[in-house]
DNA sequence: TAATAATTGCACTTCTATTGCATTTTATTT
DNA sequence: AAATAAAATGCAATAGAAGTGCAATTATTA
């Protein structure tokens, strides 16, 4: 049974504004990750910062994360029902097309286990796989 | 047996220039990847733009590879001997320590199998590891 | 309604990356 | 060695993303 967008907000104890339920509903439609800029030319009316304060928000209650795909624009993606960006449950892969510039989140594809050296502890892993999507790779 | 870093460089096709030796000497005394701003940092007489080309120079070329931690600032580490940046046997993990803010190479820790969904091609992956580093854990 | 708190909009700043072009240095050819 | 060509370097400027201070607006609470 799906919650309203509104239920969700209100569960992550962020407000609900409008704005908000627009930028939320417009990375629900998106499958793939998103950029500051893409948002800003999808609500040109709203300014760049409440967009930008929007999604800071957002990935600090879990409620997008951010995907640093090595192009250096950082992007954004709605996180999976139930996610809590556990390191341990919640990581998964992002590929990067470096034909079409696009980045996806391959949520069934979870992060296997690294092990690191003595001494080392992990607390949050990155893993980007870059190359051909299945839309250029036809 | 090992070659001289004017060997290296020319072996590479990269003119020897007392620049490039300088910055190489630096690289390789370094255990920690660096950033352009390192590199400023310590050849203050040096113009920024040619350190900064040297780094590319020597990263098309196979003697640096660049690593995206995460903090937005690219780092630049030297190629182990015999790497050729190959994704299947060349490729190590990185780590990025929250605490130091300096990110290391695993080279010993190569990157695992990952397997991508139909239709899509791996070229490339870049994995990081954030937490604690060793000095740091103690 | 009045007081309070959070959100939004605007202007500005910081910082990294990158480029065009003139000058200097290095390599090649005559 | 001198002339020529090619590459490297230095300087100045730009682009672009990210982030901040503060005033104005909107929503919440008393
Ligand atoms: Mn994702
Ligand atoms: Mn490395
Ligand atoms: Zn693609
Ligand atoms: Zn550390």
């Amino acid at each position: 049974m799906m919650n309203t967008i509104e239920e969700i907000l209100e569960s992550k104890n962020i407000r609900v504004t409008a704005m908000r339920l627009l930028i939320y509903k417009f990375l629900a439609e998106k499958e793939i990750a998103v950029t500051l800029s893409d948002v800003e030319n999808a609500f040109e009316k709203a300014d760049r910062t409440t967009l930008y304060r929007t999604l800071k928000t957002f990935e600090e209650k879990d409620i997008v994360h951010q995907i640093d795909d090595g192009t250096g624009i950082t992007k954004y993606a709605l996180c999976e029902p139930g996610c809590n960006c556990d390191i341990n449950t919640d990581l998964h892969l992002h590929f990067h097309c470096n034909n079409c510039n696009e980045t996806i989140c391959l949520t069934d594809h979870k992060i296997p286990q690294i092990k690191v050296p003595k001494g080392f502890v992990s607390e949050n892993i990155n893993l980007v796989v870059k190359g051909i999507c299945d839309k250029c790779s036809l």
